[in-house]
DNA sequence: GCTTGATCGAACCGGTCGTTACCATCAGGA
DNA sequence: TCCTGATGGTAACGACCGGTTCGATCAAGC
């Protein structure tokens, strides 16, 4: 298994600066993409440093430490997926079904990449070594959890909150099965199935 | 955070074995607590000697290596969780509802359990180190899902397979829920809501 | 009684890791 | 022009870990 490789940027010498936090940025996206290819424990903070042509000492300063950044990447990814399901819902216009077909779509693209590695931030808190990756991922599977009852709620079914769960059931299920099986948007496409008609069965 | 404590057997002296393979048992008894606990990081070969009384030497006479060790618990892991579902659905006879029924009720006391902590392959392969991981999740994942395919066969549904698959996606979601939402019995119980329609909605 | 084999306890090795410290360097502002 | 500050590079530290080896010890079988 080689270096990181393609996610150099910053060819600075030796005392620029070239950005204010340019430098933080380009850290945190090679740390976004290796912590979730190898796992938290499969990088060193070294090789992470020399594969962005940082040292560590920046490394410190931007992020205190390697528990720091790590909070920093998974707070990030958060906050990207829970923007991407939102603005795939957003496509469904004003029927539930289609929020919901949107929002497993996006899924399933998500699940045909070849790097899919499963949710990022699960991952984290079941290889878990530090404390915050738990309420993170508690906030993170909230904001899953809160879209799915507003399209649930939209729907009118009977109980938004039990629907909701079982969709985000189905989705976390889902993620977990097109990464370990290797399934791609084929579980996406079943795990809809699935879903659907919960939206429709207690409505009243 | 302590040692492992409790899980002390084998009080024997320096050179007495009194058992063929009991020590062996005992390692595995309580790797298989700690690694489930703690992660297969969470806790060193020196550790897991010291806290059944044995010494470094046994266990790689047993096992090989930690990565050995690890092979055995997972396997054994797998093989009686497989065999407790299986177990469960006996109990519900011939009725493909209350097979379905059974396997989530022990789910459900599972998700109860103080020390539960998600599916430990799963968790063994997200936190991977070591290849063999993969395959024993595959292997146990399609173990699940040929019982599951099995109910949805007797349910006369018209996909058995599909079906079954997205049976095992409410197993697998409400197992990561459970675990890091702290849902408890009420994540069995609500997938096993969801996936009872499943038996029945496409008969023929 | 002697041999065989399993075991413990301890030391040891090579490696990796997170973290800190120090230094030379260079850009930009005073 | 000089100072300040962010930087890259290197080295070191302390801790831990997986794995190996060795000697002493004791039970069981011939």
């Amino acid at each position: 298994m080689g270096p990181i490789g393609t996610i150099c940027l910053m060819p600075v010498a030796k005392g620029t600066s070239l950005d204010p936090d340019r430098t933080r940025a380009a850290m945190l996206e090679a740390a976004t993409v290796v912590f979730y290819e190898r796992g938290l424990d499969g990088v060193g903070i070294a090789e992470l440093c020399s594969s962005v042509g940082a040292s560590k000492e920046t490394l410190y300063r931007h992020f205190g430490s390697k528990d720091g950044l790590i909070a920093a990447v998974l707070q990030a990814r958060s906050d990207r997926n829970n923007a991407w399901l939102r603005r795939a819902a957003a496509t469904g216009g004003d029927d539930p079904a289609a929020q919901l077909t949107a929002v497993f779509g996006v899924l399933g693209e998500w699940f045909d990449q070849p790097d899919y590695r499963g949710c990022a931030l699960v991952n984290a808190a079941t290889q878990r070594h530090f404390e915050p990756a738990h309420s993170m991922v508690v906030q993170h599977l909230d904001g899953y959890r809160a879209l799915l009852t507003q399209i649930a709620a939209a729907a009118g079914v009977a109980d938004p909150d039990r629907v909701g769960g079982q969709l985000l059931m189905l989705l976390q299920g889902a993620t977990v099965m097109a990464d370990h099986l290797a399934l791609g948007r084929a579980a996406a496409d079943d795990a809809l199935a699935a879903a659907l008609p919960l939206l429709t069965s207690g409505t009243d």
